[in-house]
DNA sequence: TTGTAGGCGTTATCAT
DNA sequence: ATGATAACGCCTACAA
């Protein structure tokens, strides 16, 4: 394996020198950095990240934290794209990366993941999907161990920054649609997990909207449970003209719920999950990118560990309808 | 950050010492070694992974490559499985491990890969997906670099394993059972990719069906896409009287074709995948346990790593109709 | 059985 | 601007 050392003596140079060009250190002198970078080129060089971690408290190797929903492999998909946009966007910024499921450390204390994500030389982590009881990820990102980004969350302090996008807004918009084109005024409205931030802003969207447009609206908790919401849409369903939800899943469960009460309802989701292409009828949800999102993250998580202060970034967002022919291929 | 150095001294014995009983070595007492256990305990150390990746060669860090189908996010759950059985049990092993993606290194040669890979400090990969004419994978495969675990291919060699179900069998059994469940004499079957060593074991299989029961067949390439199912089952599934699929996917889009085309006929498809709960009718699938998968060729490949030989491995499947109501939750 | 010391590939602090 | 050199935390001959 060729190393630092065989560049520095391929260039006629020090160690250190070497490294003050690959980390571009200002103090170089033009020449030298060509003669280091023309033997970088020749020797195949690609420096050891291991090492570098080792010895850099700096150098930051980044943890994923994911939250897999256990109960369904449905939105899977949505796990994946975080994972994917974070890992790629890494990868560019050289950064390296390592992933986590919050189901590893269930039975842990605070203090042991953190012992665990230093044993790792983990300086910053990123994560996907925490709820407000989530008491040892709050704490995780409360503290000043690590340089956090909180997906989903609204947690943004000075060493904590926060992606999302404006889920009041959002659902908002999407529910406003819904509701204008098929001319409703009583909605049954799925919500999502009561300790959950995103579904907290969703409702808030909601009753912005009911406030607006004067109209008759129940909630119930639907916990992003695919069941749930079709249980309630069987039991409060008829009774209303249009069913919104918290989320695509629990659309699905609503409009199935319906198609088998043999009635029509208009339902709306939040998401844009492939899956909605699937159940035959289209419905208005709200589209997020969300491996871009995770990108964003990473790039924010950069910041962070480059020493700047922690902030809020919203993310943009569509509506769109999604239907089987659109998402084959 | 507790050290190695610490338990050391509160223990009262030498770095290597306690080097030696965290890695069980032979050769110390009892006593020492339960001394160190102990000071291990009130310290609460976790030995740093990044500093013993650096320093043996042994201590293997572990890449996975998974190959994410860039057209479709609709069996993102496969993946997803994969990667989450392949960490938790390296977890449990006590490895390390990187997420890589196929579409990182499609412009990137052999030799930068194997680079890459040695940059950080890997010494084992597992690989899901790989087909006949991923040359590159095939050479990382080939060579004695890495060891290395192919998940869904027959590469095993000194230092390859491979794991995978029995294509051809469960093949065979899920077609056979839903051709005499439905009386059926004339069979479409939709394969696989052509490179893939997966479909090539699922068409063997068919073919010996299709001789022990004196069946008509027809096949055609359905390269695991939807659509192109759709199109083949809408040009030809009139004229046969049950559709065989060598995926879930592609049974979904023959399904769905059919049900445009107003006209039955027993679809069955391969994976076992969710979505198979959401398009209405049931079909006979084989379930496979990816993330169960994944561990095996995880332990499989901490057991190349100490120097075993690699193996092939079969796993179990099963056979199984899904419908909605058993999936949602 | 235990300890000493050199090394893994970098980064970072100091002299020069 | 450049180069020694000491960390970083751990592993592993080799010596005692």
């Amino acid at each position: 394996m060729v190393s630092i050392k065989d560049v520095a003596r391929h260039a006629g140079v020090a160690i250190s020198t070497v490294s003050k060009v690959l980390n571009s250190y200002p103090n170089v002198s033009d020449e030298t950095r060509g003669r280091v970078n023309k033997a970088v080129e020749e020797l195949n060089f690609l420096p050891n990240s291991v090492a570098a971690a080792l010895s850099s408290k700096q150098a930051g190797r980044v943890a994923l934290l994911v939250n897999l929903n256990s109960k369904t492999q449905a939105i899977d998909e949505i796990s994946l794209q975080y994972i994917q946009g974070a890992i790629n966007k890494a990868m560019e910024l050289n950064l390296d990366v390592i992933t986590l499921f919050f189901s590893m450390f269930q039975d842990k204390t605070p203090e042991q993941m953190i012992r665990y994500l230093k044993s790792q030389s983990i300086s910053g982590i990123i994560i996907y999907g925490v709820s407000k009881e989530d008491k040892m990820l709050q704490e995780l990102v409360a503290g000043s161990e690590f340089k956090s980004v909180v997906v989903g969350a609204p947690l943004a302090s000075k060493n904590t920054s926060s992606v999302w996008i404006d889920h009041a807004k959002a659902q908002y918009d999407v529910a406003k649609r819904t509701i204008v084109d098929n001319n409703c005024s009583r909605v049954l409205y799925i919500s999502g997990k009561k300790d959950g931030y995103a579904a907290e802003e969703q409702l808030k969207g909601m009753e912005k909207l009911v406030g607006e447009m004067n109209l008759e609206m129940l909630t119930r908790c639907g916990d992003f449970s695919e069941l749930q919401a079709r249980n309630i849409t069987m039991e409060y369903g008829e009774s209303f003209d249009a069913v919104v939800c918290a989320s695509d899943l629990m659309a699905i469960g609503a409009m199935k719920a319906l198609t088998e009460m043999d009635i029509f309802r208009p339902v709306c989701g939040f998401d844009g999950i492939i899956l909605m292409g699937y159940v035959g009828k289209q419905m208005n949800t709200v589209r997020q990118n969300f491996a871009g999102i995770s990108a964003t993250a990473m790039e924010e998580l950069q910041r962070l560990m480059s020493g700047k202060e922690g902030e809020d970034i919203r993310t943009p967002y569509s509506l769109v309808r999604m239907k089987y022919t659109d998402i084959i291929c």
